[in-house]
DNA sequence: ACAACCTACATGATGCGTCATATATTTCCC
DNA sequence: GGGAAATATATGACGCATCATGTAGGTTGT
């Protein structure tokens, strides 16, 4: 006990400051995207990856896979976006549990509109202004992030 | 139209890494803490705010200036862990209108408990393999965007 | 061929976060 | 000093996220 190592001054300052950047940074996109498109940040990512899929249509767990989400998150999100009629559930032919989600025309519709504002303030508020330098180490601290958490997964 | 500068290839991989990366690090974070000592993350920023104060109190207004919450999420909050008994609410004697949080024995109590296992794992998933340089540039370019956030608030 | 197990997915309950709105004070200014 | 505007806080409604659990359909080993 009392063996905690705990945060020196900059660790502690860089830690809030990753913090609340996130959490403000995404707040912004989040109110923007839904101001201008009606569409919630978790939409849009369900969205991409449909859009990006042939045919726009994926089973639930390749979009987990994708999205990186809890399976029930999922599902539930999925309820609702098809309630709204941005995808339709079909069944599986393969896989008689499976399920299969394809993008509607409405769901298309939506993304097509909603990505240029998205990636404009993406841009505007997170890019612009940041070297190639800072985006190549950002992208570099994550990858090791990501790589110690799957690490310690089990 | 179609001026939409879309991300190239290095900055769309930078983008989703990082946003996975918080994603999955908050995940692990929040369910440590859960685990071991049924705080939310969220529950545990409050808690060191009123830690930090003088006198373990201080007025919601205060605390939503420490945490850059909404407003309304702050009172929602404070409500809910005022049933749980982790804060008071106590009447303002210079102002009116406003009210002050106090942490309570248990709030303190739950607080010193979950600290040091929840540095341990920030420590082991995040700064550990990280240099200093490393942490001074997050620190650095999480700075810049906040920075850039405030500027385009109005 | 059948039991044990695993996989794909859904759902109900509950805590969380945001928006819109309400209410009670201050504060400001003429 | 009295009304207009601003400030401090709360709340109801509703979508979102997680946990625990359920169910149906596959897979594997004997």
């Amino acid at each position: 006990m009392s063996g905690t190592r705990w945060l020196d001054d900059e660790e502690q300052r860089a830690w809030r400051a990753f913090i609340r950047m996130h959490g403000q940074l995404t707040a912004r996109l989040s109110r923007q995207l839904q101001a201008d498109s009606g569409l919630s940040l978790a939409d849009y990512e369900v969205l991409v990856q449909l859009t990006d899929a042939p045919d726009g249509r994926l089973r639930p767990f390749e979009l987990q896979r994708g999205l990186q989400w809890e399976q029930s998150r999922l599902s539930h999100h999925l309820t609702r976006m098809q309630r709204r009629g941005l995808v339709a559930r079909e069944e599986c032919d393969e896989d008689g549990r499976g399920a299969v989600v394809a993008l509607t025309d409405a769901g298309r519709r939506a993304i097509v509109a909603a990505a240029p504002g998205h990636v404009d303030t993406v841009r505007r508020l997170f890019f612009d202004g940041l070297t190639r330098d800072q985006v190549a180490l950002l992208h570099q601290v994550s990858d090791h992030v990501l790589g110690r958490l799957d690490a310690t997964a089990g």
